[in-house]
DNA sequence: CAATATGTGGGGGAAAGTGGGGAAATGTGG
DNA sequence: CCACATTTCCCCACTTTCCCCCACATATTG
């Protein structure tokens, strides 16, 4: 039961912004539409079932923090991260931290990643997807031994 | 039992597609037609039975994913993977964005490709099947070593 | 040539997405 | 502690999209 494909959606002038009602069942029954939103350190934002944003949550916790990287993962990604529900029609209230970190604007789009969502502005989804692609062709086929094995 | 062989489709203004009827009846057997449809890094769109498509799923998600090319596989082909169903005439809509992606206008071309299907907007199709033959022609039988051991 | 199967197009009803007004709750400053 | 401003949430109404069904055109088979 995994969380897949895109969805164009529109924030509103409050900041609202709709799920999709396929996602809405499964969100309910996954985590009582009890959801937690976060940054990712590429400019969109993560949504999680709050039961598995808590299992992320003990990991970073536990991270080594005399080492840097470590601490700046848990600032932002525990820093920014917010619990939030639902509303009546099924949409979130994103606060207006999260929308200025991720760049947010009217159009954005939210893509199904696992037990994860990613929510992206649509200017900037289409200029990163057209740069994963012209990376993709310029490497040639030097891909790193984990993913060598992947047949599509 | 693999899907093979080449054919013309004409996508309706709906963004309507007609699956040969020669396949239906294993999709049908393969996943009850519960098709998913997502994009290819070359522009054009694989459409897998359900169980083959959780197969790469899996993959996809246990990627380790602080690795750059990982997240990117990882948001090309799982964010853009849409689970559909053929209506009651054998067809499947395909969503716009995923139209878009590959270009695809009236004409497409499907092709059967073993456990899953392509589908190529026509001219793009003839398009690269004259660049894929001059580049064979053009490097001259220098071939990575799993491709030497091959014969046809 | 008839008869069946396949491909193609379009209309209508239901569901989902979108936007705004107002009540309740929360926070702030006097 | 009260008055005011702001935010949040709920509800209603409108618009758009999607999906199911029917009807016709074309191709295939006996």
């Amino acid at each position: 039961m995994h969380f897949r494909g895109l969805n164009n959606i529109s924030i509103d002038a409050k900041g609202r912004m709709a799920i999709p009602a396929r996602y809405r069942e499964r969100l309910q029954e996954a985590c009582g539409g009890n959801l937690v939103v976060t940054v990712d350190h590429d400019k969109c934002l993560l949504v999680y079932p709050l039961p598995e944003w808590e299992i992320i949550e003990d990991k970073l916790i536990n991270l080594p923090n005399l080492n840097k990287q470590s601490r700046v993962l848990q600032r932002l990604y525990m820093g920014y991260a917010t619990e939030l529900e639902m509303d009546g029609q099924g949409r979130i209230l994103l606060p207006a931290s999260l929308r200025d970190y991720a760049g947010l604007g009217k159009k954005a789009v939210l893509i199904g990643q696992g037990k994860k969502l990613e929510i992206w502005d649509e200017a900037a989804w289409n200029e990163n997807q057209e740069q994963w692609l012209a990376d993709m062709h310029a490497e040639g086929g030097e891909l790193p031994d984990t993913l060598a094995e992947i047949s599509l």
